[in-house]
Parts: C-alpha cells; structure tokens; sequence
RNA sequence: GUGGUUGUAGCUCAGUUGGUUAGAGCGCUGGAUUGUGGUUCCAGAGGUCGCCGGUUCGAGCCCGGUCUUCCACCCCA
C-alpha cells in the first residue's frame, strides 16, 4: 500500500469491544421497544433527492449528503447556464438520491408507500445509521445510529405517556439513572409568539429561546433583535424569561400569559395532562420535567415536544428527542395521519455510559471456557470436550496451535476467558481435564467422560 | 458553512533559540521458566515525525496548502 489508508472525517471503525458494547445497548432498546408492542422496519440507506430536501428546514438541506447520478451526470446542465454558478439550483440537476438525514421522513413515506397494507395505529420501531454534513465533535458524527419508535394513526395523549414510560425503561434498564426528559409543547410555543406579537418569527424565536440556559436571558434577547422580532414583542415575553419554581407555578404563570391565545391554552393544559398522569404512573429512574425553553429544531412537530438529558455529571448534548407531529405524511400526499415519536441517540448514549463505566465486564469475554493445545493427541480431546460444550450453548474455544503454555495462559488472560481448560498428557492418560478459575487461580479435575457435571456449572 | 486546535513507535505522550544517530512508559518478541496468566528481572525489535510543497548549509521544530482530531459558533442524536 503506497499510502496509508483512511476513512472519511465523522465516520469509525467499530472493533470487536465496541460493537459487543454497541450491541448490548441496541439490544436493551430493541428489546424495550418490543415489550412496548413496536414492530421493526427497515427503509433504504439512501432516499429519492425530492424525499428529503425541505423536510429539515434550510439547515438542513445544507446537511443532508447528496449522491452523485452515475454515468454522465452533467448531461442535464446546459453549459453556460446560470444553474453552474448557484449549487441550489446544480444540485437538482446532477444528483437523484441522497443519504438517510434522519428516520422520521422516510418513515413517513414509507406510511404513505405503505397505506393499504398498515393496520393504523402502527406502531413502529427502526433502528439504522442517518449521515448528516456536519463538522463533527465529540459525541457528533457524519454517520451515527438512531434508535426510533413511532405510532402513527393515534392521537389522544396516551401515546405521549407511553414514550416517558419507554424513556424510562430504557434508561433504567441501561443503569443509566438520573436522566432527565425534558417535555414542552410546540403550541405553547406558537400561543406565546402568537401573543407577543411575534407570530410569524416563531422558528427563530424558539430558536433563540432555546438558548436561555446555555446563554443567558440577555443574549437570547439580543438574538432574537438581531433576527427582526420587535423590541415590544421580546419585552412581553419577559415574564418566561423569568419563569420557574414548582411546574405549577409555571402553568399558571403560562395561563395568565396566555389567556387570549386558543393555541397556547390547549397547549398549557395538555402539557399539564400529560405530566400529572406521569407523576400519577410514576418513573423508575428517570425524571421528567417542563421545559418552556425546550424548542427543537424540526419544523414538523406541533404536538408535545420531548428531549432527554444525560446526568448532569456527563457533558453531552441530548441523548434523545421526540414529539408529536400531526401531519407529516401531508407532505407526502396522505392528509390527516397524526404521529408521536422518539428517538434514541445510540452514540451519545455510548459515550455517556463510557464515562459512567456502565457496561457490564462480561461483555468483554468471548468465550467462557478455553482449552489449551498441548498438542496433536490431546488438542483433539480438547477439541471433543470443546463440541459438547458449544452443543450445550456454551461458547468454548481451543488454541489453534500447540503454543507455549504461557503465551496460551496469556491469550486467554488477555480475553478474559473466566476458565481455561488444561488437557495435557497426565490428563489424556487419565481421562480428565483440568479447570482453571482464572480469577482466583484455583484448579479442579473432571473425569472427561463426565463433562456435563462442568457444564452445568456454567449453564444449569 | 465560520473561527480556532491537534497529528512524533501498536497505545499514551516527551522532544530546548532550527544542528550530527528522534526518546520514555505501557504493549510486543525472545530469554530466566519445555504444564500455569494477571507480579518480577534481563535482552531485543519497532519511526517515510499525518501528507504535499517551500525557506535554509541544515527542518520533528519555521512558512503555505491539504487531510485528520478536538473545541467554540451554526445546528443537532
């Protein structure tokens, strides 16, 4: 190889430890999302370019990675045309697909795709790689996993109670506790841009809202001047710039804020549902809290909005997020299909664990039980011994060649096998096979002929 | 997309105002130890200093470009 081989910036090789890691995180939200009545699905790595473009708002466009036509891409530019000068209008023209943003859209074309064979409400889980454009951080990749579930076809608040409940379980049965979802409704949002006079900047306006935590309440305002929203307007919205205390005290400052606004007040008292009947139903380890700042970016929520955040120890962006949306198969042509979602951020999930040190050790082993290769004679013991315990569902394994016991003693130390199995020839002339417990050292014989009585010590 | 940052052995990192042969710890290989790992001792191997170009008698070090890493914006899982 003439040069050292690379991989494109924001993406990773996963090695056998991360991905045993990986797994076992996909396996507790898979296994969740089931227990929960979700069925999975899977949609292609690459959608049509008119699928995805203008789903995500502006920014979104920008990130969403475009694939190249094939053969003689530049057969639809004229040249000289203006269309070279400006990659909005070239892009079009020389690409017809492009990468997976996110898997909310393509599972609502795949709804729209799939309308007479769906039961409604189909409830759905998907759990596959996005690839968005961005300059990659800690805990931010060009490609990455979400882990989704949605319903469609389901309106009433239950659902949103069930994703807190999902939130929940997932979280605690992770061992990741103290996590905190976030909850916020986007017609709070619009009622209060409604009401202060700012109705038709309600994007920026969350937007900059947002930030109140992170910036504080003078830059937001600063913000939200810079984006055109009348000074008046931002001094009405003081009274949540200020907002805090009990969620009850928070409700009832929205109310009075929002008395003249329809929107808002279905907003405040559906946000005030969904949490007492969740403090009702009560969490295992997570808690759930109101948000007024709570904004998300997507454009097509218009229902409860949900966001979770790591513990507070781990420096993380969100590690998940969701909402309702009434109609996003609109877009697609299917008008009036009502939806709620969340999404798991597997990564960022990884990283918090990671730092926690919750992954439990046994992930690291391989094989429970390894056999040494003494050499022809015994190796082929060994290797019997190794078949019946496979055929047991034990995972077993032999050295392949006969190396020098200690380099084999210390392949398995480094895999941290937990017994490594010693047929040498004391052993094959007596029947036998040795055990070694390799963490305390202790050493126990078993008459080969009698090898079940090892392994039901393993798998009773 | 904007501004900054990082890159030296398999890994974590030293490397002086530019000066001969680029170092350490861990790991690896061999030996003390032909049936005992995780502890010890001895020896050894391993480097186009990210890549391309420039300045200089001379570049790991200075300059430009590029790729990558991480950070702050933007936005987000």
């Amino acid at each position: 190889m003439a040069q050292k081989p690379s991989i494109p910036k924001g993406t990773r090789d996963f090695s056998p430890h991360e991905v045993a890691r990986r797994n076992y995180i996909i396996g507790i939200i898979r296994q969740q999302f089931e227990l929960f009545g979700f069925q999975p699905i899977e949609t292609p790595a690459m959608e049509n370019y008119d699928t995805l473009m203008g789903k995500y708002g502006e920014e979104g466009d920008r990130l969403i990675f475009k694939v190249l036509n094939s053969g003689d891409f530049l057969k639809k530019v004229s040249p000289g045309s203006k269309s070279l000068q400006d990659v909005r209008e070239l892009t079009p023209l020389i690409s017809e697909k492009a990468l997976r943003y996110d898997l909310t859209v393509p599972f609502a074309r795949y709804v729209v795709m799939h309308q007479n064979e769906i039961d409604f409400p189909f409830k759905r889980y998907q759990v596959q790689p996005v690839w968005r454009a961005d300059r990659p951080q800690r805990g931010r990749f060009r490609e990455f996993y979400q882990c989704d579930a949605d319903v469609v076809g389901a309106g009433g608040i239950i659902q949103e109670l069930e994703f807190i409940q999902l939130y929940d379980r997932v979280f605690t049965a992770l061992g990741l506790g103290g996590v905190t979802i976030k909850i916020n409704h986007r017609k709070i949002l619009s009622g209060i841009a409604e009401t202060i006079g700012a109705g038709n900047h309600l994007t920026d306006f969350t937007v900059a809202l947002d930030k109140l935590d992170k910036i504080g309440r003078e830059k937001v305002e600063a913000e939200m001047l810079e984006k055109g929203i009348p000074a008046e307007a931002i001094e009405k919205a003081a009274p949540l710039f200020e907002l805090g205390g009990t969620a009850s005290k928070q409700f009832s400052a929205l109310r009075e804020l929002l008395s003249r606004s329809t929107t808002g007040m279905e907003g405040v008292a559906e946000l005030e549902e969904i949490l007492s009947l969740t403090e009702a139903l009560g969490l295992e380890s997570a808690s759930c809290k109101v948000d007024i700042t709570l904004a998300r970016g997507l454009n097509y929520y218009t229902g409860a909005i949900f966001e979770v955040a790591a513990p507070e120890t781990v420096p993380m962006g969100s590690i998940g997020g969701g909402g309702r949306y009434d109609d996003l198969t609109g877009i697609f042509g299917l008008p009036g299909v009502s939806g709620v979602g969340i999404s798991f951020g597997l990564d960022r999930i990884y990283l918090v664990m990671e730092a926690l040190d919750l992954f439990p050790a046994s992930l690291e082993q391989a094989v429970e039980v390894f056999c040494l290769n003494f050499g022809k004679e015994e190796a082929r013991a060994a290797l019997r011994l190794v078949l019946r315990l496979r055929s047991r569902g034990i995972r077993a394994d032999l050295y392949p060649d006969q190396a020098k016991i200690p380099k084999q003693f210390k392949y398995a130390d480094r895999k941290k096998v937990p017994y490594v199995v010693l047929i040498g020839n004391e052993e094959l002339q007596a029947g036998t096979f040795m055990v070694k417990d390799m963490a305390t050292g202790e050493q126990q014989a078993y008459d080969l002929e009698q090898w079940e009585s090892f392994s039901r010590l393993l798998k009773p």
